[in-house]
RNA sequence: GGAGCUGUGGUGUAGCGGUUAACAUGCCGGCCUGUCACGCCGGAGACCGCGGGUUCGAUUCCCGUCAGCUCCGCCA
């Protein structure tokens, strides 16, 4: 495809047209703005409002759906990008409605209407079929989309269309976007780190390797060494939000080899807690903010009580007590994550509950241990309605304890040397945490699987 | 890396050792002037994932294979 020729769009300018000044700058009851640009002669289906009544109106949208009620008569559902208007055909037109999802503009005068879903409809004048749509591999008009993922993902940007799908990136969006005004209004700054690296990180097992013009480099599994460098780099307070990449081959309903990862680390921090009471505050929030657009979709509405904090082994204790189940490794796993979440909705109810204190051996080599016992660790993960939707905590300042911790899992300091480098140069005690967005989009609307809430999954 | 489950028109499902392989939806044709899951009538569309075996006979039972799904380990 050919770019955008600058001249050519220079030569088009005088078919450009100012923003309107009706266009309001706040976003509309639902949370949608209208948009400024749209050219003017255009209007968008949420403007379809009543005090449109008698005037003349063009949209441009697909066909969503068609219902021809009499040999004269028939209803098409318009859809855009800001929602859908219904449209009325009579005579002819009838003859040039296309197939479904077709593209097509429509103009004619708009009227109240006797639709119990939409109070303004377009009595339409005018239709033209801007581009005709294949027949469709599956019905896409239907309230719920029928066929399973792999289907719905190799038809991806046919499946997108879906309003139960619209919902749930228009969702995300606004979860980021609070993630990145919440942080902001903390005074973090937004950083965007490499995801190009030339050592592995954390573990090494896990990452994906690319090749770099010959060198081997792997792709970021976390940013977690970068955001602790700006953070000692002055910023203080720094967010991310960006992928990450894992390469496990765990085909389950809640991983993905590609996420998005909402990262904050905070410098001048000594104590576990308030990491974990500025998640809630933020998560409180986040469910407040999203309340008025996505209440009727979410399976949690509103901000939530206060969510019970937790030492790991007290969870263990409880589940064995409650549920007779014994731990493994000292660690829990997901069916005690979902027991332990249920747990807390019961006792405290909130379908949430963060669990610290993890062992010293489970967790990374830059965890801050306990002073009193330095087998348990400074960090804690949020189990949210069964899943683990956020792993965070102190981490290690000192750096000579930080050698010692690489020595002792027997990581060769000399990979580490840039992360080391800030360490020497006062480094404060600081903390952080990391929620997956992908997973929490996909709980708050109680969908089954994180493919759901991943935009494109290609793989 | 390990375990289990599933595979039937475009889609979602039913079914059974011998069936004209069923239903819904979508699609096509006809009718219908206020639908909103529009309705009514008619039609096309499936060698039942693939390969082998058992059997007089396999879509059905068995083995293999591929694909998909779910779970575990690991994580967000």
């Amino acid at each position: 495809m050919a770019p955008l020729q600058p001249k050519k769009w220079a030569q088009n300018a005088s078919t450009r047209v100012a923003p309107r000044e009706t266009s309001p700058l706040v976003p509309d009851e639902e949370g949608i703005f209208l948009w400024r640009c749209a050219i003017v002669k255009r209007s968008i289906a949420k403007e379809l409002t009543p005090h449109k009544a008698g005037q003349e109106v063009l949209l441009s949208g697909w066909v969503r759906k068609v219902r021809i009620v009499g040999g004269d008569l028939a209803f098409l559902i318009l859809a855009d990008g800001s929602g859908s208007a219904q449209i009325v055909l009579d005579g002819g037109l009838l003859d040039k409605i296309p197939p479904v999802e077709s593209a097509i503009t429509v103009s004619g005068v708009a009227q109240e209407s006797r639709s119990r879903e939409y109070p303004v409809e377009l009595l339409a004048d005018q239709l033209e079929v801007i581009a005709v749509a294949d027949p469709l591999p599956f019905p896409l008009n239907h309230k719920v989309l029928e066929p399973g993922l792999d289907l719905l993902d190799r038809y991806r940007p046919l499946a997108l269309r879906h309003p139960n799908m619209q919902t749930t990136f228009r969702l995300q969006h606004a979860l980021i976007q609070h993630f990145e005004e919440f942080f902001t209004g903390e005074g973090f700054t937004r950083v965007t780190t490499p995801k190009i690296l030339s050592t592995g990180t954390e573990g090494g097992a896990e990452l994906f390797k690319v090749d770099y013009f010959g060198q081997t480099a792997y792709l970021a599994q976390s940013p977690q060494f970068f955001k602790q460098m700006l953070v000692g780099a002055g910023f203080e307070r720094v967010f991310e939000v960006g992928q990450v990449f894992r390469a496990e081959e765990h085909r389950t309903s809640r991983h993905l080899n590609e996420f998005i990862s909402l990262d904050i680390e905070m410098g001048f921090v000594s104590d576990v807690n308030e990491l974990m009471t500025l998640e809630e505050t933020f998560l409180n929030s986040l469910l407040e903010a999203l309340a008025p657009r996505f209440g009727a979709k979410m399976v949690i509405k509103g901000a939530q009580k206060p969510m019970p904090r937790m030492a790991l082994s007290d969870a263990l204790a409880v589940l064995e007590k409650k549920h007779g189940k014994q731990s493994r490794d000292g660690n829990i796993d997901p069916e005690g994550e979902r027991l332990i979440s249920a747990w807390a909705e019961r006792e405290y109810g909130v379908p949430a509950v963060f669990l610290h204190s993890y062992p010293t051996d489970i967790r990374p080599f830059y965890a801050l241990a306990q002073d009193d016992d330095p087998g348990l660790t400074h960090s804690f993960d949020l189990i949210f309605r069964g899943q683990e939707i956020t792993s965070g905590g102190l981490r290690i300042h000192n750096v000579a304890q930080l050698s010692q911790a690489l020595a002792k899992r027997r990581l060769n300091p000399e990979t580490y040397e840039f992360y080391l480098q800030v360490f020497r140069y006062g480094m404060p005690p600081h903390g952080g945490f990391a929620i997956g967005a992908e997973r929490l989009t996909a709980l708050l609307l109680g969908l089954n699987n994180i493919r759901e809430a991943s935009i494109l999954p290609i793989f």
